[in-house]
DNA sequence: ACGGTCAATGTAATCGTTATCATAGCCCGA
DNA sequence: TCGGGCTATGATAACGATTACATTGACCGT
């Protein structure tokens, strides 16, 4: 059973349509025809191209497939990272969808690095890529790269949005979102708020700070905001000097604008012997599953992902493969609900405060 | 600035290496040799060929060049889900090292389903990949499908192996970091041990439940095991029957065999108001950042996931493309030691247990 | 001045598939 | 019986790049 050693003595060529035919005693074209499912062959012609090909061990070369038809069947995604659970849910759904369509993932991380967007796009292109779903990691997004290209593929941008006002979006109301979180805060009698916030140069950034300081805005509420990383240790340190003050002076409620961020400032908080919500509110953004386990469980709004990827999905095929001629139609831009979910790190400020 | 406009009238079709030739009045063999460096071009053509081809927006296809250079550049990616950080972290540098060397990755995601691991290599090979990472969720492996193909990838076994000993595998030693945190548990004064495991059919799981039962047996020590899914919901409910019982009977020592698994047991745990560590100890695995966040913050046992993602490349590129005659060599498997990382979720068992 | 070397370019075959066109049989109605 | 419309099949030209081989001058030493 030792099929898998890595290569015969002689390197025997991967069988093609030209193989399968010689041995049958018939031509290219029936066997691609049989294989292709095209009504025009016997069924007994069908049934021994199909057996043939088995014995063998053919598989198509789908490259040169893709080449004659000129349709690679493939679609780029691009997104800074895989590990936040932001991108990770919302791709794994994107990826059901279009294989359900018959087209392959090509996956592009670009940690957040305009080159190495640029860079992958421009792959994209080479690959012949019906589609791209970007997450764009700079205000022009795609489009200075594809302005160059003749018929480029359609672009989804997706969870961010870039200025140029050219591509698709599918985005999350997350401005709405940390208006809510803010205003659920203030609710509860907060005053000195603070948001740890990502690089403002993303829209999801600049969305969820500048929602919850509209928030705190209508109740007369000034904000403390600080930019910097979405990053673990980065929320880490800027929460323990943030926290650092006296209880008289410090923020009572601090909004974590990302679940890498919740993760950092909660070892904070707990490093300085700070209870939460007792002692300071923390809420986050996103909801992966471990803000359910956390002690106490964070309080958080939460984008529809799933449906998100699903509509992203629908979107680029509309675009991709349009059956008959579909009326020309200008940017399409979906803006999701999502859902504020409330559990234990919120509450009322410490009476002292 | 709307260059990203969905089709002009006329579909324009993407340049080629003859319109690009055509345009110059060059052939395109000249074009081809310009482009890809070969050292048989004057430099005056060389920058002719660079300009023109950049004012006409030409990507050269990449389908067409694989095609006829027998080389795809791409690399296969098959793995359960990318939600899981054990799986979404291992990715991500796999994705760097193997973009380094020029390789695309193809994403397939399985959800463990053994059908779609299957098609998901049976395209890897129609798109004549030059090599497979898999994260195998049979015992079979790819084994069974790559028999029948001649000339068949190499393939890299990631994390979890299968039990056909043909293909490299690059996994860490989870059998030996469970056993430890049996015995840090142990020394504790534990003597009642539960786990809550994944699916018995992957190795991954076998590996850590037997590692601890191991670590138990060493002290006569009996554990109860109770299989289910990598799931945050599943662990929820199974951790609250499995603490139902009362403090005399149940188990002080729960050990949750993979990060999904330990947000579901903390909530279980939250909600039964059992506190931790001091009603109950929990250690996990794997170790997320949001291990760190936690309260109390989670003993671990950590894979060194970055070095395997980069063992893993190493091994898959020393397959790929072997320079010169390289000897054949079987089967190379790589058994990564991880890190015992002890945080604030273990202790000693309660005085009254 | 002549053959030879070498650099620069052109010509055309090739990779594996699909699609177009042509052809050969076959059935059926007029 | 003949021709029109099938159906099943074969021969072959694409798709867009690379590359082996052929060709053209220019240059150089003798």
């Amino acid at each position: 059973m030792d099929t898998n050693d890595q290569g015969s003595s002689a390197a025997a060529p991967r069988p093609t349509v030209q193989d399968v035919a010689r041995a049958l005693g018939v031509s290219t074209a029936t066997v691609s025809r049989a294989l292709s499912g095209s009504p025009n062959v016997s069924t007994a012609t069908r049934e021994k191209v199909m057996r043939g090909a088995a014995q063998l061990g053919y598989q198509p070369n789908v490259l040169a497939r893709a080449l004659r038809q000129e349709r690679s069947s493939l679609v780029g995604l691009v997104v800074p990272d895989v590990r936040s659970d932001f991108f990770a849910a919302a791709s794994s759904v994107l990826q059901r969808a279009l294989e359900e369509h018959g087209f392959r993932l090509i996956l592009g991380i670009t940690g957040d690095d305009p080159d190495a967007d640029r860079d992958y796009l421009v792959t994209l292109l080479q690959h012949r890529a019906e589609g791209i779903v970007h997450v764009p990691c700079t205000d022009e997004g795609a489009a200075p790269l594809l302005g160059g290209v003749p018929t480029p593929p359609p672009v989804v941008e997706f969870l961010r949005q870039s200025r140029s006002n050219v591509a698709d979006t599918v985005v999350s109301n997350e401005r709405e979102g940390a208006r809510q979180l803010a205003e659920h805060l203030i609710a509860f009698g907060h005053r000195r708020l603070a948001v740890l916030a990502g690089p403002d140069r993303f829209s999801t950034t600049r969305d969820r700070v500048g929602g919850f300081v509209d928030g705190a805005d209508a109740h007369g509420l000034e904000v403390e905001v600080r930019y910097g990383l979405y990053d673990h240790d980065w929320t880490h340190r800027e929460t323990l000097t943030l926290m650092a003050g006296d209880a008289e002076t410090r923020p009572t409620a601090l909004f974590a604008a990302g679940n890498r961020l919740v993760s950092g400032a909660l070892q904070a908080l707990s490093e300085l012997g700070l209870r939460v919500p007792a002692d300071v509110s923390l809420v986050g953004a996103d909801d992966p599953d471990w803000f359910r386990g956390c002690t106490p469980s964070v309080t958080t709004f939460a984008a529809p992902l799933e449906q998100m990827g699903l509509v992203a999905a629908q979107t680029l095929l509309g675009r991709m493969r349009p059956k008959g001629r579909q009326p020309r139609v200008g940017p399409i831009h979906a803006l999701l609900g999502g859902q504020l979910i409330v559990r234990g790190s919120s509450g009322p400020p410490a009476a002292g405060a």
